[in-house]
DNA sequence: GATGAATGAGTATTCATTCAT
DNA sequence: CATGAATGAATACTCATTCAT
């Protein structure tokens, strides 16, 4: 649907996504970026009126990615709860499978109302009402307690989640895998909505 | 207890407080903490060494009250379980209470670690390892299911209230109040781990 | 013989040279410097990493100029006496000619190793290297007295002429020309040392 | 004939002399010469309206008692050649005990036109007049070329032995000691001038 | 489109000097 | 007299952005 992006903005991209993960936004050079991807400085400005737009960019496709893969993966299950199995470890996986992706998430993602006024991240808010949805439906098919406040319970899931991932980025050895991770939380989380 | 810090260094690092919530760490000027607090820029080098050395002595200094008072708050418990949902409410309602901190530890903390190299968060460990004894000592009792990872489990629980935290900082207005919130993070968990 | 250095690079040290001898190294500003040179202050950044390797560069450059410039001076004379001669007028001349350089290298040069380490002037030896050489020649064909030791006597000639440099460089007007100053000198050093 | 200076203006003096020796005028701080003095930075300026006021007052005690020195020492001697030697002998004596005012001298004496304005060395001039002087007893006496000119010889002289001093200020280890340095420059130049 | 040399606004930090105690 | 905490002007250096080639 979307045309292909020109070459060059996916290596920009690419080169930020690698650079902001290592060294955050604010440390991070446009000429080492520039150098990353095998471009010169003002290439940049070619394709990004700004530093900033960069992470926008990177934060967009990113999460475009994330949600779609993550609506296939709770496309694959009919029952709300096993939805919500299914959520967390095709979160922590992606996690896994993403760290330099996950550590910008983490980390620049939270500082980017600061300097990025007017930025709103629609795309993280779709991501987290899958959740708010699938525990609607459940409460529908009465698989989840009529006291669960959807919205609440939303950002309590991806919250444990989250927390995990900050873990799993930031540590370099783990005593445990991600499917038990996985594992733990949905079953402190089914046990507490559950019907 | 603590003895008596300067009152310079005091304001300083109130003024520091309120500037980094507002515009980060990056987009605050030295000069504009020294005018916040009503001294000379220059003032402020007496007192600390580098702008890094403010941002970490907040830290300290407020993850040091913080934990302090959540032990005191915990301490009014016997039951586990009662500790655990006393931990949320305590959690929630210190950052209802101290916004502009809350937003430093949400935004700062996490990216403090790409400019503070060898700055490593002692007391913030600390703050999780209060659930994880908690777990253990419901687990000796049982209270707490044996298949729960304690170390697993403190992540959950704090990422929960963290994101929450998280929502209550960034959003004007609220559909439910602290309580609530509190109350329900406690009830999905609680039903979660108990035996 | 040497690579062209660019242009920019030549028009900085131009411009060093002038405020260097003009206010000395310390009260000169980057800022002067650029604004003499017709570029912007971060220009010099492009070709020089700091204000010191400035007034090193400058230090090289010139010190190989005059270096080449005596080397080929005492290459016209046989006689080693008459190379003495040679000398003493050629770095009057010099001076004379060049008074910014000179200032720089009076005032400067001397002060250079307490601020940069390490540094050593190398040409600076070179060139006092060129005296002590021509006196052990003429020791050798027995023209100069075999009690004079050279290293002194290179000192000594080369303190008599800086004296009379710093006195050109310093003072408005002169009663009377280089070629005297340089034929009296001679004549000092000459009779002093000659068998 | 003046009264004797209090003792916290004596003990600057001397901090200043060790420190601006050590580190250079620029680099030298007004604490580091408190410091060093064992009196605060406040104090100093009770003594000294201006940082340069103490380089300024050290040059001129320390040239007073060098200039009474000389003149004391010259006064032993009847014969104008004498004299010349003893001045040579006693310059480089007075060097080598004094190593910290010897490296003021040659370093920070060289640049202080630089940074005070209308600052002219009085006693500098004097002291070398006092070999010129003693040229035009010689011619008088008849003991010395007519053609040697004072104001260059003077120079000449003075110039011959200041590099020495400097060779002996900033290296570590010599070749040969300072009477055997004396001897030889008094050798080259007495010859050189003497009828 | 691509380049990378040049720009110059922007800022943390220093340190001589002051002055209330 | 002596102190030393406080001041704030001063400046080297950085780096996002531009634009002539």
């Amino acid at each position: 649907m979307n045309r292909k992006k020109s070459e060059k903005y996916n290596r920009i991209i690419a080169a930020a996504t690698k650079m902001f993960a290592e060294k955050g936004y604010y440390k991070t050079r446009i000429s080492e970026i520039a150098r990353e991807a095998g471009i010169a400085d003002g290439t940049i400005y070619i394709y990004f009126s700004h530093k900033d737009q960069i992470l926008i960019a990177l934060f967009e496709e990113k999460m475009q990615e994330v949600l779609d893969n993550m609506k296939r993966q709770i496309g694959l299950e009919d029952d709300p709860l096993a939805k919500i199995e299914r959520f967390a470890l095709t979160h922590l996986r992606l996690i896994e499978d993403n760290k330099d992706m996950a550590e910008i998430i983490q980390v620049e993602l939270r500082q980017s109302s600061k300097f990025m006024k007017n930025y709103h991240n629609l795309k993280f808010s779709q991501y987290l009402d899958l959740i708010e949805d699938i525990i609607r439906e459940g409460q529908k098919k009465n698989l989840i307690k009529k006291e669960v406040i959807p919205s609440i319970a939303k950002r309590a899931f991806f919250g444990a989640l989250d927390e995990m991932s900050r873990y799993w980025v930031l540590s370099k050895s783990h005593k445990y895998d991600i499917e038990t991770a996985a594992k733990q939380i949905n079953s402190y989380f089914i046990h507490g909505i559950k019907t």
